[in-house]
DNA sequence: CTTCGCAATTGGTCAAACCAGTTTGGCCGC
DNA sequence: GCGGCCAAACTGGTTTGACCAATTGCGAAG
């Protein structure tokens, strides 16, 4: 009553069974799916592992589950992605290049005085860290995701938050101490400046520039560093 | 032997315990976590109701499970977000506003006949679907998708494409269908054209503009559909 | 001291219940 | 005849207990 190969978890195959199911069934987003106890005895699997396959589609957003009611195929289609990762740093580095000097340039559209001190606390912080790779990484981050809250929208808050989420991550991290250090720190900071300045004095065009002059600069420490190493 | 309130589903509850219970006993990122039966019987739940917790988090990448050894924490710091939501439609426009004036000025900038032939048939395919909103979403979704691809960042790309999944979320979905209409839709096809042809003349600053009315036009929309509705 | 193997530990899965919301259809009253 | 109300039939939610399979580590044999 069970199959037969095993590569990945049983969980992960009853999942994309289901989806393969669904579609082959017709089922379209929005529609409901057989009980899960069908389900179960048409895949084969113990209703526990079916359960457990529904609950990775369900995290995954790909189906919604109401108690008492049913399951439900999600509405988005199945090539979604959730994440924007996969690409390289230096990818990732142009991208911020483009959305972040928007957001500052709003942002210092929107000047107040108490993101102005927020922005002061950052630059303190990070002169003090110019020696500690791992905390200047995520003060340099906190500076980021400061002016990206001073738009006063969550939403690009979050979003920067998640790139600098990505930047912690392992390959990220070792790229990164690699060919960060005091010098470019120092770096970093003095242009982190001229953005705080362009925001205080509420001079959108300046900070947009100050901005895309940071990011343009990191890319080339970075493009440099790595042709440094190889 | 089992809990009292339960307004979420109880797995998720669960997640945030394990979670909670790991740092708490000073559990670092790496390191191994208690085996199921032990965290069932700490946490009061069964081993299923922990397993399917335990994938939850794994799906969300916060945990790794290794058959036959244990459940070791992701490597990832706690507080990292993995999506942009939880924000309301408005907030996520104005985002978008800001974000994607950016997008289409850089696209712009790269123009290619390529991209302006994508745009062009993007054009024609939601001029023909301006009855059928589910579709006109999907296909307007598909435009600003392709300004974003005309950077040549795939980043940007796939950020956008994650925004318009928002777009696709049952809350979303439905505030939609109930203020959009043929006459919104024929109204956003003119603007995505005044962006399409910023793009074919690989005229920056117009671009920008066209695609900052177009959001600014749609936010507008928007809070009239609600106005109207309420 | 090294190495091989077995046994304890851990995750993986299943079976059969019972509990708790939702839905639906039929019955009763209007 | 029509509409609202209530209960039975779903549906997901959760538990218990058992057994299988992969891993690991410790101890005995060489």
């Amino acid at each position: 009553m069970l199959n037969d190969a095993r590569p990945r978890r049983l969980y992960r195959q009853v999942a994309d069974q289901i989806l393969e199911l669904a579609t082959a069934q017709g089922i379209g987003p929005g529609a409901r799916l057989p009980s899960e106890r069908d389900l179960a005895e048409q895949l084969g699997v113990s209703r526990p592992s079916l359960r457990e396959a529904l609950i990775a589609l369900e995290v995954e957003g790909r189906v919604e589950i109401r108690m008492g009611s049913g399951v439900y195929l999600g509405a988005r289609p199945p090539e979604t992605r959730a994440d924007l990762d996969g690409e390289g740093p230096l990818e990732i580095l142009q991208a911020r290049c483009i959305i972040e000097s928007a957001i500052a340039e709003e942002a210092a559209r929107q000047s107040t005085p108490l993101l102005v001190t927020r922005l002061d606390q950052c630059l303190t912080d990070l002169g003090a860290a110019v020696h500690d790779t791992p905390l200047a990484i995520r003060l340099d981050g906190d500076f980021h995701i400061a002016v990206a809250s001073g738009t006063g929208n969550a939403v690009l808050g979050n979003l920067t938050e998640n790139i600098y989420a990505q930047r912690l991550s392992p390959i990220f991290a070792q790229f990164s101490t690699h060919f960060e250090g005091p010098r470019t720190w120092r770096l970093a900071l003095a242009e982190h400046g001229a953005i705080r300045d362009a925001i205080a004095d509420a001079d959108p065009a300046a900070a947009r520039e100050a901005m895309r002059h940071h990011l343009t600069e990191s890319q080339r420490r970075f493009t440099e560093g790595r042709l440094f190493e190889r």
